[in-house]
DNA sequence: CCCGAAATTTGGAACGTTCCAATACTCCTA
DNA sequence: TAGGAGTATTGGAACGTTCCAAATTTCGGG
């Protein structure tokens, strides 16, 4: 039995033609649903086909037409639900495209990063989105940008002027942090994330912002930087609870790392929401269903997602360069952990 | 500025050729590392490859060689953690195969799924991983079984005889329903999952084994089917506790499931662990996080989708067909949900 | 300085498509 | 019934590799 990807000679475009008394170039006119055969030889040459069991080849056809018909999808941590949804949202909206997505999990590797591109590169992917790892070298995603059409989701790398789809880092925290100061929090602080992410550098900044806005002190000392995992936060937040003056209330980097600081805030014999309020960032699916339940800004994955893919076919339809940017809406999920219902419950 | 994947020609093995002053053969064999040719040239070919930006290119490559270097992961829910796991660990385990592994999500649509499979057989994949879409057809698997070379994950479909790697269900339910019963539990249900699901049988026949076992009775009515989702899980739970005499304990078909059946426990007043425990099934990272902490049977999709991934490569690379199946150890984790706690701090 | 063996290098001929220009039908009309 | 306008079909010639058998170079002895 003949079995694909072996040495046994498949069933090609010739083999159909022979059988169906065409030519090659008929098959393969039927093949492209040309409206210039004659529906008589269509059937012929379909009947063919499935009588032999024809695969056609892309490989062979992309080859001839130089242009494959995949694009990539390089993910640095696919073991993040949010990111999980933001392939399965591009997964979506690739779905009718005729583009097939290629992916690869870069576990926040440089190295690894630079082999997946190649090798998507080599399969002659048609465009890439790349949510770049940790660290990622400006140059390399210039070079790259330079060569074929690229869209950048999740985190912006400042430098490079490729298409962008991110979520508004800025707004939300900032929005999460006036929250907090409208519960009537005065000492807050921001834990979690590492500062040479762009994304830190954006959260931060909407904290330090919102907490500027209301004339609060925001204290270096405040800002404690971990690893973007559940680990992390749990450090962090430990590290922050032994402070002389502890902060009533924290805006976390992401859900993962607020996951991780209530898990510290429990740890410490104090009740989350109560004692300290916690927020964080994305909305993971988690986030509801912690206990208490995370407050938290949403961010959609999946329709970043989305937006990122037809971002890219645009791009590569559209032949010549065509940037765009987008910045999804960042919205403030009010829920347990900051505490909103105690206050509510105190008030009445 | 050439772009690939565009008209504009690309950079060939020829122009390397020609630019190194050697003939494509040449070129050719320093791209596959050949022995042969020498250390000098080999640097001088390098060198042009460099200068002028080469890309290899690998559907050119496998239409000559009739073989091509990617290999298709079909899973049927991304989003679920369980298999987001099970595809980091595929993809992990190909890292170093000279495979890449091409995705594609089938939200358990069999449309979908066929679709799919169909276009990753156009590209030529050299073999298939799948965790088939609910309600796929045995005739189809078989068929596409006789093609070329697949791996089953997750689930199992009777009728065929196709490799396969799943984890022990059977087992599992069965020393997790033995747990409750060593905890003094007499009224033990089983929550969720649809009945055409063999995961969802085997599970269940574990369930009744272990009850039988303990001469316990099993009551049809305490088999509550659901969707495998948290709401399938919440609802299901909802339905279990208006009976008249309900359960001190359930099993649940998974941690999805298991969480929702907590929230409804929750909703009615009750108390996960002490009014009535809860197991689940998966251990995924939110078993550990849900509060309070999910008791569960672990399985450890990531090494499941090595074992995968491995085993298709044997069946590639071996010719002929070579079927194996790996039944992946499950282990009872137990934390809170379960009560454990409970009886341990009345006992003391 | 020539010989044979070993070490390198090399021109086709595939691989399965698509594309193009050209050919073959099929009618219809003058 | 020849001419022509469509309408359908078709044979190369690519596309960028790999593979093979054959050609060329290099080198150590005699």
């Amino acid at each position: 039995m003949a079995r694909e990807g072996r040495k046994s000679r498949a069933v090609t475009i010739l083999d159909i033609a022979k059988s169906a008394g065409v030519s090659k170039s008929t098959v393969s006119l039927v093949l492209k649903r040309s409206p210039l055969v004659k529906e008589e030889t269509r059937q012929r040459v379909a009947g063919a086909m499935d009588a032999l069991g024809y695969v056609y080849n892309r490989g062979a056809a992309s080859l001839r037409r130089a242009r494959a018909d995949i694009v990539g999808m390089v993910i640095n941590d696919l073991s993040n639900p949010f990111f999980a949804e933001l392939a399965i949202g591009i997964e979506r909206a690739l779905q009718n495209s005729g583009f097939v997505p290629f992916i690869a999990n870069t576990a926040e590797s440089v190295v690894r990063q630079a082999e997946v591109v190649r090798s998507m590169r080599e399969h002659g992917a048609a465009g890439l989105i790349l949510c770049p790892a940790l660290d990622t070298d400006v140059a390399e995603i210039s070079r790259l940008e330079a060569r074929l059409p690229i869209v950048l989701a999740i985190r912006r790398i400042i430098g490079t002027r490729a298409s962008l789809v991110v979520s508004d880092n800025l707004a939300g925290a900032a929005r999460a942090t006036e929250h907090l100061i409208e519960l009537g929090h005065r000492d807050i602080a921001f834990v979690g994330g590492v500062g040479r992410m762009v994304v830190f550098q954006d959260r931060v900044a909407g904290f330090a912002g919102a907490m500027e806005k209301a004339r609060l002190a925001v204290e270096p000392a405040r800002t404690i930087e971990s690893m973007p995992t559940k680990d992390g936060g749990f450090d962090a937040m430990k590290r922050l609870l032994s402070l002389d003056r502890r902060p009533t209330a924290v805006v976390c980097f992401n859900d993962v790392v607020a996951i991780g600081a209530m898990l510290a805030i429990a740890r410490q014999g104090l009740t989350v929401g109560r004692d300290v309020a916690v927020v964080g960032f994305d909305d993971t699916a988690e986030a509801r269903h912690v206990s208490p339940a995370l407050t938290t800004v949403s961010v959609d994955a999946g329709s970043l997602g989305e937006r990122a893919a037809q971002m890219l076919l645009r791009q590569i339809n559209e032949g010549e360069r065509r940037l765009e940017s987008y910045v999804g809406e960042a919205r403030l999920v009010v829920r347990e952990s900051c505490g909103a219902d105690f206050k509510r419950r105190i008030a009445s």
